[in-house]
DNA sequence: CCCGGTTTATACGGCAGCGTATACATCGGG
DNA sequence: CCCGATGTATACGCTGCCGTATAAACCGGG
Protein backbone atom coordinates (compact mmCIF):
# COMPACT_ATOMS: atom_id res chain seq x y z
CA UNK A 1 0.00 0.00 0.00
CA UNK A 2 1.27 3.40 -0.70
CA UNK A 3 1.64 5.96 2.05
CA UNK A 4 -1.29 8.47 3.02
CA UNK A 5 0.18 11.81 3.22
CA UNK A 6 -3.32 13.68 3.56
CA UNK A 7 -6.06 11.40 4.53
CA UNK A 8 -9.25 12.26 3.92
CA UNK A 9 -10.41 13.28 7.55
CA UNK A 10 -7.21 16.24 7.39
CA UNK A 11 -9.72 17.58 4.03
CA UNK A 12 -13.06 17.46 5.99
CA UNK A 13 -11.23 19.20 8.91
CA UNK A 14 -9.42 21.61 7.06
CA UNK A 15 -13.13 22.45 5.01
CA UNK A 16 -14.65 22.39 8.22
CA UNK A 17 -12.12 25.46 9.37
CA UNK A 18 -12.93 27.23 6.23
CA UNK A 19 -16.49 26.93 6.32
CA UNK A 20 -16.35 28.22 9.92
CA UNK A 21 -14.05 31.03 8.83
CA UNK A 22 -15.33 32.18 5.59
CA UNK A 23 -19.17 30.16 5.26
CA UNK A 24 -19.20 27.55 2.32
CA UNK A 25 -18.17 30.01 -0.42
CA UNK A 26 -15.28 30.11 1.19
CA UNK A 27 -14.63 25.87 0.79
CA UNK A 28 -12.48 26.09 -1.90
CA UNK A 29 -10.42 22.87 -2.83
CA UNK A 30 -7.66 24.17 -4.17
CA UNK A 31 -7.30 27.09 -0.65
CA UNK A 32 -7.56 24.03 1.59
CA UNK A 33 -4.91 22.31 -0.44
CA UNK A 34 -2.67 25.08 0.06
CA UNK A 35 -3.45 25.48 3.94
CA UNK A 36 -2.72 21.25 3.58
CA UNK A 37 0.57 21.77 2.02
CA UNK A 38 -0.77 20.41 -0.59
CA UNK A 39 -1.80 20.37 -3.91
CA UNK A 40 -5.44 19.31 -4.97
CA UNK A 41 -4.06 16.49 -6.45
CA UNK A 42 -5.25 13.98 -4.20
CA UNK A 43 -8.38 15.17 -3.52
CA UNK A 44 -10.64 13.48 -5.97
CA UNK A 45 -9.42 10.16 -4.95
CA UNK A 46 -11.63 10.99 -1.51
CA UNK A 47 -14.46 12.41 -3.06
CA UNK A 48 -16.19 12.95 -5.79
CA UNK A 49 -16.27 16.76 -6.07
CA UNK A 50 -16.89 19.62 -3.62
CA UNK A 51 -20.02 18.91 -2.98
CA UNK A 52 -19.42 15.41 -1.64
CA UNK A 53 -16.73 17.15 0.67
CA UNK A 54 -19.79 19.74 1.78
CA UNK A 55 -21.49 16.23 2.58
CA UNK A 56 -18.62 14.99 4.43
CA UNK A 57 -18.26 18.05 6.90
CA UNK A 58 -21.75 18.04 7.49
CA UNK A 59 -21.92 14.20 8.57
CA UNK A 60 -18.79 14.85 10.82
CA UNK A 61 -20.12 18.51 12.43
CA UNK A 62 -23.62 16.72 12.75
CA UNK A 63 -21.51 13.78 15.11
CA UNK A 64 -19.10 16.06 17.21
CA UNK A 65 -22.19 18.76 18.16
CA UNK A 66 -25.02 16.45 18.60
CA UNK A 67 -24.36 12.35 19.12
CA UNK A 68 -20.71 13.41 21.52
CA UNK A 69 -22.58 15.63 23.11
CA UNK A 70 -25.96 14.35 24.10
CA UNK A 71 -23.91 11.49 24.97
CA UNK A 72 -21.25 13.13 27.70
CA UNK A 73 -24.29 15.76 29.04
CA UNK A 74 -26.25 12.56 29.61
CA UNK A 75 -23.36 10.48 31.41
CA UNK A 76 -22.16 13.42 33.18
CA UNK A 77 -25.81 14.01 34.67
CA UNK A 78 -26.77 16.85 37.46
CA UNK A 79 -29.91 18.84 37.77
CA UNK A 80 -31.57 20.03 35.18
CA UNK A 81 -30.20 24.20 34.96
CA UNK A 82 -26.79 21.96 35.44
CA UNK A 83 -27.72 19.73 32.52
CA UNK A 84 -28.99 22.73 30.54
CA UNK A 85 -26.22 25.01 30.85
CA UNK A 86 -23.72 22.23 30.27
CA UNK A 87 -25.24 20.86 27.11
CA UNK A 88 -25.04 24.69 25.78
CA UNK A 89 -21.18 25.33 26.83
CA UNK A 90 -20.39 22.11 24.76
CA UNK A 91 -22.46 22.90 21.70
CA UNK A 92 -20.98 26.24 21.54
CA UNK A 93 -17.18 25.50 22.30
CA UNK A 94 -14.50 27.50 20.36
CA UNK A 95 -14.39 25.05 17.93
CA UNK A 96 -17.97 24.16 17.21
CA UNK A 97 -19.73 27.54 17.48
CA UNK A 98 -18.47 29.06 14.46
CA UNK A 99 -19.57 26.11 12.56
CA UNK A 100 -22.98 25.81 14.02
CA UNK A 101 -23.35 29.36 13.16
CA UNK A 102 -21.51 29.00 9.45
CA UNK A 103 -24.21 26.32 9.31
CA UNK A 104 -27.35 28.81 10.69
CA UNK A 105 -26.75 30.84 7.85
CA UNK A 106 -25.74 28.29 5.33
CA UNK A 107 -29.17 26.81 5.86
CA UNK A 108 -31.16 30.08 4.67
CA UNK A 109 -30.24 29.24 1.50
CA UNK A 110 -29.49 25.53 1.10
CA UNK A 111 -33.18 23.37 1.71
CA UNK A 112 -30.91 20.08 2.01
CA UNK A 113 -28.56 22.06 4.68
CA UNK A 114 -32.31 23.52 6.50
CA UNK A 115 -33.18 19.88 6.81
CA UNK A 116 -30.09 18.65 8.41
CA UNK A 117 -29.85 21.76 10.91
CA UNK A 118 -33.87 21.02 11.59
CA UNK A 119 -33.00 17.52 12.78
CA UNK A 120 -30.04 18.66 14.56
CA UNK A 121 -31.97 21.60 16.11
CA UNK A 122 -34.72 19.09 16.70
CA UNK A 123 -32.88 17.35 19.06
CA UNK A 124 -31.68 20.14 20.97
CA UNK A 125 -35.06 20.87 21.66
CA UNK A 126 -35.77 17.50 22.86
CA UNK A 127 -33.46 18.17 25.52
CA UNK A 128 -34.61 21.63 26.45
CA UNK A 129 -38.06 20.51 26.87
CA UNK A 130 -36.95 17.21 29.03
CA UNK A 131 -35.19 19.18 31.28
CA UNK A 132 -37.80 22.12 31.86
CA UNK A 133 -39.71 20.14 31.82
CA UNK A 134 -38.64 18.88 35.30
CA UNK A 135 -39.70 21.94 37.14
CA UNK A 136 -42.36 23.78 34.71
CA UNK A 137 -45.73 22.00 34.25
CA UNK A 138 -47.49 23.61 31.73
CA UNK A 139 -46.66 22.40 28.10
CA UNK A 140 -47.08 26.07 26.79
CA UNK A 141 -44.65 27.42 29.00
CA UNK A 142 -42.29 24.72 28.39
CA UNK A 143 -42.08 25.12 24.87
CA UNK A 144 -41.88 29.20 25.36
CA UNK A 145 -38.93 28.85 27.85
CA UNK A 146 -37.54 26.28 25.77
CA UNK A 147 -37.68 28.40 22.95
CA UNK A 148 -36.19 31.55 24.66
CA UNK A 149 -32.98 29.11 25.98
CA UNK A 150 -31.99 28.33 22.71
CA UNK A 151 -33.04 31.92 21.09
CA UNK A 152 -30.76 33.50 24.01
CA UNK A 153 -27.46 31.39 22.96
CA UNK A 154 -27.90 31.49 18.90
CA UNK A 155 -29.28 35.12 19.02
CA UNK A 156 -26.69 36.81 21.09
CA UNK A 157 -23.89 35.42 18.72
CA UNK A 158 -25.57 37.17 16.12
CA UNK A 159 -26.31 40.58 17.81
CA UNK A 160 -23.83 43.35 18.07
CA UNK A 161 -24.86 45.16 21.29
CA UNK A 162 -22.75 46.46 24.29
CA UNK A 163 -24.07 46.34 27.62
CA UNK A 164 -22.56 49.57 29.46
CA UNK A 165 -20.48 48.70 32.65
CA UNK A 166 -21.57 44.73 32.22
CA UNK A 167 -20.10 41.81 29.92
CA UNK A 168 -22.27 40.27 27.89
CA UNK A 169 -21.68 36.89 29.84
CA UNK A 170 -23.32 39.01 32.92
CA UNK A 171 -26.28 39.95 31.29
CA UNK A 172 -26.77 36.34 29.75
CA UNK A 173 -26.43 35.16 32.86
CA UNK A 174 -29.03 37.51 34.49
CA UNK A 175 -31.25 36.42 31.28
CA UNK A 176 -30.72 32.61 31.71
CA UNK A 177 -31.65 33.01 35.25
CA UNK A 178 -35.09 34.93 34.00
CA UNK A 179 -35.61 31.69 31.46
CA UNK A 180 -35.00 29.58 34.00
CA UNK A 181 -35.70 30.15 37.11
CA UNK A 182 -37.62 33.18 38.49
CA UNK A 183 -41.10 32.82 37.27
CA UNK A 184 -41.97 36.38 35.79
CA UNK A 185 -45.95 34.87 35.76
CA UNK A 186 -45.27 34.18 39.39
CA UNK A 187 -48.99 35.06 40.52
CA UNK A 188 -50.33 32.61 37.79
CA UNK A 189 -48.42 30.00 39.46
CA UNK A 190 -47.71 27.77 36.49
CA UNK A 191 -44.23 26.97 37.58
CA UNK B 1 -28.60 65.14 -20.84
CA UNK B 2 -29.06 61.59 -21.46
CA UNK B 3 -31.10 58.84 -20.11
CA UNK B 4 -31.34 57.44 -17.46
CA UNK B 5 -32.01 53.97 -18.00
CA UNK B 6 -30.73 52.45 -14.77
CA UNK B 7 -30.23 54.87 -12.00
CA UNK B 8 -27.48 54.35 -8.99
CA UNK B 9 -30.50 53.38 -6.96
CA UNK B 10 -31.93 50.32 -9.03
CA UNK B 11 -27.81 49.21 -8.80
CA UNK B 12 -28.36 49.17 -4.92
CA UNK B 13 -31.97 47.60 -4.76
CA UNK B 14 -30.96 44.81 -6.78
CA UNK B 15 -27.40 44.45 -4.63
CA UNK B 16 -29.57 44.41 -1.87
CA UNK B 17 -31.83 41.82 -3.17
CA UNK B 18 -28.91 39.57 -4.22
CA UNK B 19 -27.22 39.95 -0.92
CA UNK B 20 -30.51 38.89 1.40
CA UNK B 21 -30.42 35.90 -1.50
CA UNK B 22 -26.91 34.96 -1.57
CA UNK B 23 -24.98 37.00 1.48
CA UNK B 24 -22.25 39.09 0.14
CA UNK B 25 -20.69 36.42 -1.80
CA UNK B 26 -23.69 36.82 -4.11
CA UNK B 27 -23.62 40.62 -4.92
CA UNK B 28 -21.33 39.86 -8.31
CA UNK B 29 -22.02 42.83 -10.51
CA UNK B 30 -22.40 41.05 -13.62
CA UNK B 31 -25.09 39.35 -12.37
CA UNK B 32 -26.84 42.67 -11.26
CA UNK B 33 -26.88 43.40 -14.47
CA UNK B 34 -27.93 40.54 -15.93
CA UNK B 35 -30.75 40.38 -13.54
CA UNK B 36 -31.25 44.34 -14.90
CA UNK B 37 -31.67 43.63 -17.93
CA UNK B 38 -28.48 45.13 -19.02
CA UNK B 39 -24.59 44.58 -19.18
CA UNK B 40 -22.56 46.21 -16.74
CA UNK B 41 -21.23 48.96 -18.73
CA UNK B 42 -23.03 51.50 -16.81
CA UNK B 43 -22.03 50.14 -13.49
CA UNK B 44 -19.22 51.89 -13.19
CA UNK B 45 -19.85 55.47 -13.94
CA UNK B 46 -22.16 55.36 -10.52
CA UNK B 47 -19.64 53.28 -8.86
CA UNK B 48 -15.86 53.04 -8.24
CA UNK B 49 -16.13 49.52 -8.10
CA UNK B 50 -17.97 46.50 -6.15
CA UNK B 51 -16.80 47.59 -2.63
CA UNK B 52 -18.46 50.69 -3.20
CA UNK B 53 -21.84 49.24 -4.08
CA UNK B 54 -21.27 47.52 -0.87
CA UNK B 55 -21.11 50.45 0.98
CA UNK B 56 -23.79 52.25 -0.50
CA UNK B 57 -26.02 48.99 -0.07
CA UNK B 58 -24.90 49.43 3.97
CA UNK B 59 -25.97 53.16 3.88
CA UNK B 60 -29.46 52.64 2.15
CA UNK B 61 -30.80 49.12 4.46
CA UNK B 62 -29.34 51.58 7.41
CA UNK B 63 -31.64 54.37 6.97
CA UNK B 64 -34.48 51.96 5.72
CA UNK B 65 -34.35 49.64 9.04
CA UNK B 66 -33.47 52.24 11.95
CA UNK B 67 -34.07 55.77 10.69
CA UNK B 68 -37.27 54.86 8.87
CA UNK B 69 -38.72 53.02 11.70
CA UNK B 70 -37.62 54.12 14.56
CA UNK B 71 -39.01 57.86 13.19
CA UNK B 72 -42.37 55.42 12.56
CA UNK B 73 -42.99 53.89 15.74
CA UNK B 74 -41.89 57.32 17.49
CA UNK B 75 -44.89 59.01 15.58
CA UNK B 76 -47.59 56.38 16.03
CA UNK B 77 -47.42 56.14 19.82
CA UNK B 78 -49.03 53.68 21.86
CA UNK B 79 -48.07 51.36 25.06
CA UNK B 80 -44.39 50.61 25.50
CA UNK B 81 -45.45 46.77 24.92
CA UNK B 82 -46.69 48.23 21.74
CA UNK B 83 -44.00 50.37 20.87
CA UNK B 84 -41.49 47.18 21.26
CA UNK B 85 -43.92 44.83 19.05
CA UNK B 86 -44.25 47.39 16.32
CA UNK B 87 -40.88 48.37 16.00
CA UNK B 88 -39.86 44.65 15.77
CA UNK B 89 -42.32 44.15 13.12
CA UNK B 90 -41.11 47.16 10.97
CA UNK B 91 -37.57 46.23 11.42
CA UNK B 92 -38.44 42.44 10.77
CA UNK B 93 -40.67 43.02 7.54
CA UNK B 94 -40.70 40.71 5.01
CA UNK B 95 -38.70 42.84 2.41
CA UNK B 96 -35.87 43.95 5.22
CA UNK B 97 -35.37 40.86 7.53
CA UNK B 98 -33.25 38.57 4.72
CA UNK B 99 -30.99 41.58 4.56
CA UNK B 100 -30.76 42.11 8.36
CA UNK B 101 -30.01 38.24 8.59
CA UNK B 102 -27.33 38.36 5.58
CA UNK B 103 -25.98 41.30 7.36
CA UNK B 104 -25.35 39.67 10.69
CA UNK B 105 -23.77 36.65 8.95
CA UNK B 106 -21.90 38.82 7.23
CA UNK B 107 -20.33 41.19 10.02
CA UNK B 108 -18.57 38.42 11.63
CA UNK B 109 -16.21 38.29 9.01
CA UNK B 110 -15.58 41.77 8.52
CA UNK B 111 -15.47 44.36 10.68
CA UNK B 112 -16.41 47.42 9.22
CA UNK B 113 -19.58 45.69 8.91
CA UNK B 114 -19.86 44.84 12.50
CA UNK B 115 -18.89 48.15 13.51
CA UNK B 116 -21.70 49.53 11.70
CA UNK B 117 -24.11 46.56 12.86
CA UNK B 118 -22.72 47.81 16.36
CA UNK B 119 -24.44 51.30 15.38
CA UNK B 120 -27.72 50.12 13.89
CA UNK B 121 -27.90 47.06 16.92
CA UNK B 122 -27.47 49.55 19.49
CA UNK B 123 -30.30 51.88 18.48
CA UNK B 124 -32.77 49.36 18.45
CA UNK B 125 -31.50 48.18 22.10
CA UNK B 126 -31.96 51.78 23.23
CA UNK B 127 -35.13 52.08 22.69
CA UNK B 128 -35.71 47.96 23.67
CA UNK B 129 -34.30 49.45 27.32
CA UNK B 130 -35.92 52.58 26.96
CA UNK B 131 -39.31 51.10 26.72
CA UNK B 132 -38.74 48.35 29.50
CA UNK B 133 -37.72 50.94 31.84
CA UNK B 134 -41.27 52.26 31.82
CA UNK B 135 -42.42 49.08 33.95
CA UNK B 136 -39.21 47.78 35.34
CA UNK B 137 -37.45 49.92 37.77
CA UNK B 138 -34.34 47.52 37.97
CA UNK B 139 -31.36 48.32 35.63
CA UNK B 140 -29.77 44.82 35.68
CA UNK B 141 -33.43 42.87 34.87
CA UNK B 142 -34.01 45.77 32.15
CA UNK B 143 -30.66 45.02 30.33
CA UNK B 144 -31.22 41.25 30.89
CA UNK B 145 -34.82 41.62 29.14
CA UNK B 146 -33.84 43.76 26.17
CA UNK B 147 -31.60 41.20 25.36
CA UNK B 148 -33.98 38.35 25.71
CA UNK B 149 -36.64 40.52 23.40
CA UNK B 150 -33.58 41.18 21.19
CA UNK B 151 -32.41 37.75 20.98
CA UNK B 152 -36.05 36.49 20.64
CA UNK B 153 -36.30 37.89 17.55
CA UNK B 154 -33.35 37.24 15.81
CA UNK B 155 -32.39 33.84 17.47
CA UNK B 156 -35.54 32.36 15.89
CA UNK B 157 -35.09 33.10 12.78
CA UNK B 158 -31.68 31.21 12.98
CA UNK B 159 -33.44 28.52 14.69
CA UNK B 160 -34.67 25.17 12.49
CA UNK B 161 -37.08 24.30 14.99
CA UNK B 162 -40.36 22.92 15.09
CA UNK B 163 -43.08 23.17 17.89
CA UNK B 164 -45.83 20.20 17.57
CA UNK B 165 -49.24 21.19 17.43
CA UNK B 166 -48.25 25.07 17.94
CA UNK B 167 -47.22 27.46 15.34
CA UNK B 168 -43.87 29.52 15.39
CA UNK B 169 -45.72 32.75 16.12
CA UNK B 170 -47.55 30.95 18.87
CA UNK B 171 -44.86 30.19 20.61
CA UNK B 172 -43.27 33.48 20.31
CA UNK B 173 -46.13 35.29 21.93
CA UNK B 174 -45.82 33.43 24.50
CA UNK B 175 -42.36 34.14 25.36
CA UNK B 176 -42.76 37.34 24.61
CA UNK B 177 -45.35 37.24 27.31
CA UNK B 178 -42.66 35.95 29.37
CA UNK B 179 -40.16 38.87 28.62
CA UNK B 180 -42.18 41.74 28.55
CA UNK B 181 -45.17 40.99 31.26
CA UNK B 182 -44.98 42.81 34.44
CA UNK B 183 -44.69 39.88 37.06
CA UNK B 184 -47.09 40.71 39.82
CA UNK B 185 -44.61 41.12 43.51
CA UNK B 186 -43.69 37.82 43.73
CA UNK B 187 -41.32 36.29 45.76
CA UNK B 188 -38.16 37.91 44.37
CA UNK B 189 -40.28 41.31 43.52
CA UNK B 190 -37.66 42.50 41.67
CA UNK B 191 -40.07 44.62 38.92
C1' DC C 1 -32.98 68.75 -36.27
C1' DC C 2 -28.70 68.31 -34.72
C1' DC C 3 -25.31 68.47 -30.76
C1' DG C 4 -23.23 66.95 -26.54
C1' DG C 5 -23.42 64.68 -22.50
C1' DT C 6 -24.87 60.46 -20.46
C1' DT C 7 -25.65 55.67 -20.46
C1' DT C 8 -24.95 51.28 -22.50
C1' DA C 9 -22.89 47.36 -25.43
C1' DT C 10 -18.98 44.97 -26.61
C1' DA C 11 -14.42 43.41 -26.41
C1' DC C 12 -10.26 42.71 -23.83
C1' DG C 13 -6.69 40.94 -20.40
C1' DG C 14 -6.26 39.11 -16.05
C1' DC C 15 -7.16 36.09 -12.18
C1' DA C 16 -9.12 32.28 -9.61
C1' DG C 17 -11.37 28.11 -9.19
C1' DC C 18 -13.23 23.46 -10.98
C1' DG C 19 -12.56 18.86 -12.68
C1' DT C 20 -9.56 15.87 -15.76
C1' DA C 21 -5.43 13.70 -17.49
C1' DT C 22 -0.97 12.15 -17.03
C1' DA C 23 3.35 11.33 -15.17
C1' DC C 24 6.13 11.04 -10.88
C1' DA C 25 7.09 9.77 -5.99
C1' DT C 26 6.69 6.80 -2.27
C1' DC C 27 5.96 2.86 0.40
C1' DG C 28 4.63 -2.18 1.65
C1' DG C 29 4.56 -6.89 0.21
C1' DG C 30 6.22 -10.73 -2.36
C1' DC D 1 14.96 -5.66 -4.33
C1' DC D 2 11.66 -4.77 -7.43
C1' DC D 3 6.41 -4.35 -8.36
C1' DG D 4 2.23 -2.30 -8.03
C1' DA D 5 -1.01 0.39 -5.58
C1' DT D 6 -1.77 4.75 -3.59
C1' DG D 7 -1.12 9.50 -3.22
C1' DT D 8 0.79 13.67 -5.33
C1' DA D 9 2.53 17.33 -8.70
C1' DT D 10 1.80 19.53 -12.83
C1' DA D 11 -0.50 21.02 -16.79
C1' DC D 12 -4.74 21.72 -19.35
C1' DG D 13 -9.34 23.61 -20.86
C1' DC D 14 -13.26 25.71 -19.18
C1' DT D 15 -16.14 28.99 -16.78
C1' DG D 16 -17.23 33.15 -14.24
C1' DC D 17 -16.05 37.44 -12.68
C1' DC D 18 -13.38 41.90 -12.29
C1' DG D 19 -12.09 46.39 -14.03
C1' DT D 20 -10.80 49.05 -18.36
C1' DA D 21 -11.30 50.86 -22.96
C1' DT D 22 -13.76 52.22 -26.76
C1' DA D 23 -17.51 52.91 -29.66
C1' DA D 24 -22.37 53.11 -30.31
C1' DA D 25 -27.07 54.34 -28.85
C1' DC D 26 -29.97 57.49 -26.66
C1' DC D 27 -32.31 61.78 -25.35
C1' DG D 28 -33.20 66.77 -24.23
C1' DG D 29 -32.00 71.55 -25.17
C1' DG D 30 -30.83 75.00 -28.35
Amino acid sequence: MGATRTPRGKWIDEGLRALAEGGPDAVRIEALAKALGVTKGGFYGYFADRDALLEAMLDTWERDSVDAVLDRVAYEGGDARTQIVRAGALTLSPELLPIDLAVRDWARRDEAVAARLRRVDGRRMDLLREKIGTFCSDPDEVEARSLLAFCLRIGEQFLAVEHGGRTREEVRTLAADLVLKRPPYGAEGEC
